[in-house]
DNA sequence: TTAGGAGTTGATTGATCGATCAATCCAAGA
DNA sequence: TCTTGGATTGATCGATCAATCAACTCCTAA
């Protein structure tokens, strides 16, 4: 049984994607060379051009794997054990900060870095790009939704919700660039401020106003 | 006189790093080829690696150009006309919400690009990325504390102003992604309002309180 | 048992990459 | 006027890139 190298029991298609997942994640796609894929993949470029036409195919693939994991893999591992849904979405904002902890500040979000580093995608790239971006914020969203009589009746959930994604990248790509978690940690916390104050009724000094 | 081409009576050296500046923020570093810069620039490699020794010593040049451009091509032009500090904070945003939407999403921060794109940059490189950043915050800090008697006393004014590079970015990288300005706006808006409750005293029920 | 095709092999292709260097140009100092 | 050295020229280098392809293996269906 061997363990190194992506699970060899899987099919050389399926090898080959779960490489590139994690080389596109650690040094870009351009900087991952199809050779790169090839041997860490144990496969011969044969394989991988039998199963995929080109290069940035496997790239859209794998961007497919990223938006089927975000449930299974990123969301439930976050969330199990935390009930509350405020703190279920800071609970995720964790899972990132792990993430960048044990990497030495490292990795962050492959989506991220992906789409910027990218500048003019071909389109199926761009739209995966987007619909994993979508898929994130849908989740958040649904954490706001389920905490909705907590917060201001004229928030806009949506927005809200993008804004988390906004302060984790944000974040992730300051702590990277530092190799320091500070900026990560000041974001999350100013944040959960912000959670705060949208939590705390509005001032009622007199009475009236503000609807 | 020729105006095509970077400003031609400038040495060589300078025509080359202005063409890297605009090609690298167009394409990246790692998609723009030394030869690019050269046809753009009207220069031979010879000359190139005459003034620098590698194409990574080019770019460690272009971001001490941005570094160094940071107040007089960025914050000046943004801020002529705005008294208020923290709408200075909001005029710098809206002069990336300009170029974002001058160039179809296209465009963001250059910075933020290249610190996503080079996954693991050398030492001088990784430097001069952290002091771009770190110049833009102290400039927002700037700002902040400008504003400070506004602010609650205990906010860790330089947090905040990573905040705001966070929002920045984080909505840069969405708008570019979804190639619309609505994620860029979005992440205004809630930090506006964010500011909005910093500014507004907290909920006075009883009356003690309040260091 | 055999025919056929999906899957695999690995050498090879042409293009492009960053970088080199001998030759040449040219302006300033002696 | 001659000398010197920084700046420039442009052909050229080896490495590496994504992609190709004829040959081969092996499973499956007839």
């Amino acid at each position: 049984m061997k363990t190194q190298r992506e699970n060899s029991r899987l099919t050389t298609a399926d090898r080959l994607v779960l490489t590139a997942m994690r080389l596109f994640g650690e040094k870009g796609y351009g900087s991952t060379s199809v050779a790169d894929i090839l041997r860490e993949a144990g496969a011969n470029s044969g394989s991988l051009y039998h199963a995929f036409p080109t290069k940035q195919d496997l790239l859209v693939a794998v961007l497919g794997l990223y938006r089927d994991g975000i449930e299974p893999m990123l969301l439930e591992p976050a969330w199990t054990g935390v009930d509350d849904p405020i703190e279920q979405i800071f609970a995720l904002l964790a899972s990132y900060r792990s993430r960048l902890e044990a990497t030495g500040c490292t990795y962050g979000c492959p989506i991220g870095s992906l789409a910027l580093e990218l500048h003019e995608p071909d389109p199926p790239v761009r739209e995966a790009l987007a619909v994993n971006f979508d898929g994130w914020v849908s989740a958040v969203e649904g954490r706001l939704l389920a905490a909705r009589d907590r917060l201001p009746a004229q928030t806009d959930i949506r927005a809200l919700a993008q804004f988390v994604l906004t302060v984790m990248e944000g974040g992730v790509m300051q702590s990277r660039t530092h190799r320091s978690l500070q900026a990560f940690d000041a974001g999350v916390t100013v944040l959960r401020d912000y959670f705060q104050r949208l939590q705390t009724p509005p001032p009622t000094p007199d009475s009236t106003e503000r609807s």
